[in-house]
RNA sequence: UGGGGUGUCGCCAAGUGGUAAGGCACAAGGUUUUGAUCCUUGCAUACGUUGGUUCGAAUCCAGCCACCCCAGCCA
């Protein structure tokens, strides 16, 4: 599929790939089966901070819906209370419109079928496919056999169902301490699919919910809540990670139990005319990037050590992370679109991400200058108080972005890693007596290097070609173009330079025995003396930059002032000089 | 030695019996007042492996090998 590209008006042709789940998805249209129905789902546990690998999943979910002309909803998945809280609902809420989705009608909560899974659970207790089980965890885990035998039935596995319809229900009234009573599927405790070992639908833990308080004592467990959870609100494909592979018969099984009609008649296709269909689980592998840990445990222990400075740190790989680096949520769809979806487990390149980043950086990021390291340039022929504002263009390729006035005056700053006095080859920029084109504006010659007694280069002396304003010089080639700030009008800045966090491709290896040993020593580095041009705080432009020849930028949103602005570095510029 | 999966270029990834798409990376040129961008070109006789079926196989069949997931009252 290939659109935009009447008469070459686009030069961009964008095309959606296909993948598995697309070309089953188009089959299922064909073929009527949800009657013309997607409904996806995207189902975190508000148990920590979305991280790009759940952007995978959100773009996934979202997209197919969407392209079908169908619904993304947004639930969460919280049927644990102990490892949850409304902050983590919250924080992905909000990351999920800022990735630029909209989720499907409220937002949802496993937790607000409660009433209905309860009821189902009775169901399946009235039909002795379920059994209050007193078998304590320990014991449980014995009676489940492991991998090579079978399990063994529990002692409660033929509990009458009157007897477990009571337990149940004091269960739920709260009467029993935590552990002491599980309500088990009745399925089969040889199966050689340990998920299938008559596993555990209901917990009892006197734990408070974020959503519910202290209205339920006992919990569903995710396998009998995810399944009940889609069929209630009318998904068609529910799509999740690899992981989950085994817990398909199982989802499959639990729905297969059910009376087709209550589920119905308890969904949000109550009174639809069309057949009501059972959703069906597909599984993709997740997003593994190198030199990126990416395990919600890990990312915590990061954050609660002091690592980085929390959830949100421009060096995090969690979707506050990147925003506040200055990823745009358009890199990180797209960047998602370009990984592909499969069932093979496979590491993606960081460089993948980094292209999407620059990608969509260099097209809509407005130019400016801001030197890092300065060196003050006399221009010694330039008049004292003289200032000229000379016009530059906010993007190369772009007029629509505008134009703005840059000061040139007779002191100005310039980079020192832009002059050398002993230049390695092929180093184009200034040296002594050499000439440069300053961006935007003259060609200058260094006419004189000056130094303090030990020796460090204090100040370089140069002159102006004024007639090179927007013309070649005459009769010579000027090979390097270097960026500049007038040192007088310039603003003071404190710019952060990120890194990769890792210095190993994979930093969760088991071979690894700790993170923090792995840790790239100079995945910060802070420069308190940048001096940027004043059009970036002047203009309420926008908080992205490319500082010509140095990276993107973006304005810290938390940590900036109008008399200090902080810069984080997004990423740098591609650098192909091998110098 | 149980069950479920996966193996196509350095990294992703299309391909579903008719003779290996694309992207990233890399390399070489060209344009360029960003060593950026952009443009052009190159980059798997080869699809884990061994056999088989077929006029024809990455695609079908069988065996083998490698790797991943599962023994939470986590999700």
């Amino acid at each position: 599929m290939t659109e935009s590209n009447s008469a070459g008006s686009s030069l961009r042709t964008v095309s959606t790939p296909s993948n598995y789940i697309r070309t089953m998805i188009a089959r299922d249209q064909s073929n009527g089966k949800y009657g013309g129905r997607v409904h996806t789902r995207f189902p975190p546990e508000p148990n920590g901070y979305l991280h790009i690998g759940h952007a995978k999943s959100i773009c996934l979910n979202f997209t197919l819906a969407a392209e079908n002309g169908g619904f993304c909803n947004l639930r969460f998945d919280d049927t644990n209370p102990t490892k949850e809280s409304q902050e983590y609902v919250d924080a992905i809420k909000d990351n999920i419109r800022w990735l630029g989705f909209n989720w499907h009608g409220e937002v949802r909560y496993s937790s607000a079928y409660f009433n209905e899974l309860y009821s189902f659970a009775i169901q399946l207790v009235e039909k002795e496919l379920a059994y209050v089980c007193s078998l304590n965890a320990e014991q449980a885990r014995e009676y489940r056999g492991t991998l090579t035998e079978p399990g063994r039935d529990s002692p409660d596995r033929n509990r009458p169902k009157n007897e477990s319809l009571n337990l149940l229900a004091r269960m739920k009234a709260g009467e029993f301490a935590d552990g002491t009573y599980t309500l088990r599927a009745c399925i089969d405790m040889a199966s050689p699919n340990i998920n299938m070992r008559d596993p555990v639908l209901y917990r009892i833990r006197h734990f408070a919910h974020h959503q519910t308080g202290n209205k339920w004592c006992i919990y569903p467990t995710y396998d009998y809540t995810h399944c009940i959870s889609d069929a209630l609100e009318g998904i068609t494909h529910s799509l999740c990670t690899l992981e989950f592979e085994d817990h398909r018969p199982l989802y499959n099984w639990i729905l297969g139990q059910l009376d087709l009609e209550k589920l119905q008649l308890a969904s949000d296709l109550a009174g639809s005319s069309s057949q009501y269909v059972l959703p069906e689980q597909t599984e993709f592998a997740k997003l593994k990037l190198n030199y990126t840990m990416m395990g919600k445990r890990n990312l915590k222990a990061m954050v609660d050590s002091g690592t980085v400075d929390g959830w949100d740190d421009p060096r995090m790989p969690t979707l506050a992370g990147l925003r506040r680096r200055g990823v745009t949520p358009a890199a990180i769809r797209h960047f998602c679109e370009s990984i592909g979806v499969s069932r093979s487990e496979s590491v993606v390149d960081l460089g993948m991400l980094e292209h999407a980043i620059r990608e969509d950086l260099d097209r809509n990021a407005p130019r400016a200058m801001c030197v890092l390291n300065p060196l003050p340039v006399l221009v010694t022929n330039m008049e004292e108080g003289q200032v000229q504002h000379l016009s530059m263009a906010n993007h190369p390729k772009n007029e629509n972005m505008g134009r703005r006035q840059v000061p040139f005056d007779r002191k100005l700053v310039i980079d020192r890693a832009d002059f050398a006095e002993e230049p390695p080859p092929g180093f184009k920029r200034l040296v002594p007596g050499g000439e440069v084109r300053l961006r935007g504006a003259y060609v200058i010659r260094c006419d004189k290097v000056e130094k303090d007694a030990s020796g460090n280069i204090t100040r370089l002396l140069c002159s102006a070609d004024f007639g090179t304003l927007g013309q070649r010089p005459q009769g010579r080639k000027v090979k390097g173009v270097i960026h500049w700030v007038s040192s007088g009008h310039g603003i003071s800045s404190t710019v952060r330079l990120y890194d990769r966090l890792f210095t190993v491709e994979n930093p969760e290896s088991s071979e690894i025995e700790d993170f923090r040993k792995v840790l790239n020593p100079h995945s910060l580095q802070v420069i308190e003396n940048a001096l940027v041009e004043p059009s970036v705080m002047k203009e309420q432009r926008r908080i992205c930059f490319q500082f010509e020849r140095e990276g993107y930028f973006c304005l810290d949103q938390l940590d900036s002032t109008t008399e200090r602005p902080v810069f984080n570095r997004t990423i740098t510029l591609r650098d192909s000089w091998s110098g």
